[in-house]
DNA sequence: CAAGGTAAAGTCCGATTGAC
DNA sequence: GTCAATCGGACTTTACCTTG
């Protein structure tokens, strides 16, 4: 590639009439390039290598890719030979996707930067601690919702982290907050994800969830694992609440917990001046927060569609809500999945549906169909048998209901 | 065509960071 | 604290271009 002033020296003896050959001794260039310069009548830029990039045209791709994945550069890597069937080393995908780090690294500041608008947000974790309760360290399951402008605070305890004390704890929370959030924001949500590939780090919400959030009008949204504790929150709800409200204290019972979590809500962290606002979240969440949540008036509880699993009791019933729902007596001891929905009770055993009855809205009511005790007139001899010493089949009732309720039942029903 | 130049792709390795 | 994942700098290889 020869400088532009020598591509000019060229033309200038060309036009004086010097022969190729001529110039090229002159200036010690060949001969061909000589004539080239003067066919292309001037200099040309170089021209660059036409090497094929292996990502071009991935583009808007990639920098999708990059924003799922939280900037992973591998898991993209592996999505290019899955999906696409390029294969590049790492360090290729490195550097294609190294110019959108910088702008997302500028939209998280941003987004840590700019507050949460009023009845945006509201973030649930739960978080587990050993608290002492009636002289015994008890193993206590915390859920903490903080909206996200007010950072108000809704703490509840539980026994375990199961999926109906996470919906427990939302209810609660859109009750007390008397509206419900745009979006909830699910940190370390192992109850409700059904996939959580920890290769493409997608996260799927079980059916269940997705119901509830339906039912609720909310949208859920997984809180990415990816370095997302530690930048841009100042503070965990959880680790607040343990610190703050649990940390050197112990309580006489579960009771007196629960009481002084609602106390403390109220009266400490509702007031506190947060560090970030500047403001007590219960003057921020009156002021502008309260009114943008979305109003709750007249829904009814997500029970409407809940499932629970139980295991038949000896009195051929399953506990519901402090209430028993008998089933066919066959199956006590047995696990059965419950489905509370539409004003229905349905139990299922397996894929069959063993039995219906409405859903009885008192507490500690039985509500009995006959048809479960059916056949029952077969456990006097069989318990006549057992007495007598012979053998005793493997479901053989033991029936904690005096005798004549049953024969009552049976006898009304038949 | 061979030699040499350029830019992209690939390889290696140390530093950093988060999980435990 | 260790360990592993990840990133980016420095270096090497490869692909494509120009020149002699």
């Amino acid at each position: 590639m020869l400088e532009p002033d020598e591509v000019s020296a060229i033309l200038r003896l060309n036009e004086l009439g010097w022969g190729s050959k001529r110039i090229a001794r002159e200036l010690g260039i060949s001969r061909n390039t000589v004539k080239e310069y003067i066919a292309a009548g001037g200099w040309t830029p170089y021209r660059q290598p036409q090497r094929k990039k292996a990502l071009e045209g991935q583009e808007s791709w990639l920098k999708e890719r990059l924003r799922q994945h939280r900037g992973n550069a591998d898991v993209i890597r592996q999505e290019l030979a899955a999906e696409k069937g390029i294969v590049v080393c790492l360090r290729t995908v490195e550097r294609a996707v190294q110019r959108y780090r910088q702008e997302l690294a500028a939209e998280a500041r941003a987004t840590v930067r700019f507050e949460t608008a009023p009845g945006k947000q509201l973030q649930i974790d739960f978080g587990e601690r050993l608290v002492e309760i009636g002289g015994a360290k008890v193993r206590v399951y915390l859920f903490v919702a903080t909206l996200g402008y007010s950072r108000r605070h809704h703490v509840r305890a539980f026994r375990n982290e199961r999926q109906e004390n996470w919906f427990d704890g939302l209810e609660s929370a859109f009750m007390k907050f008397g509206g419900v959030p745009e979006e909830v924001l699910f940190d370390n949500a192992r109850a409700l994800v059904v996939e959580h590939d920890a290769i493409t780090r997608t996260v799927v919400f079980n059916d269940k969830l997705s119901a509830f959030a339906k039912h609720w009008g909310f949208r859920p949204r997984a809180c990415a694992p990816y370095r997302a504790r530690t930048k841009g929150k100042t503070e965990n709800g959880v680790g607040y609440v343990k610190r703050n409200a649990i940390a050197g204290r112990a309580f006489p019972s579960w009771d007196a917990l629960e009481a002084h979590l609602e106390a403390w809500t109220r009266e400490v962290a509702d007031l506190r001046q947060h560090g970030t606002t500047g403001e007590p979240p219960i003057e921020r969440f009156r002021r502008a927060e309260a009114q943008a949540l979305k109003p709750i008036v007249g829904r009814p509880p997500f029970q409407a569609a809940r499932e629970v699993i139980r295991r038949v009791q000896a009195d051929c019933a399953v506990e519901i809500d402090g209430n028993a729902y008998s089933v066919p007596w066959r199956l006590i001891g047995e696990m059965v999945r419950v489905m509370i929905a539409d004003g229905l009770v349905r139990i299922h055993h397996g894929i069959h549906e063993v039995a219906v009855h409405p859903i009885c809205a008192g507490r500690r009511r039985r509500v009995v169909d006959p048809e479960h005790f059916a056949g029952l007139t077969g456990f006097r001899s069989n318990r006549a048998a057992a007495l007598a010493g012979s053998s005793v089949a493997p479901h053989s009732p033991a029936l904690l209901r005096p005798l004549g309720e049953y024969e009552a039942i049976v006898g009304g029903g038949f």
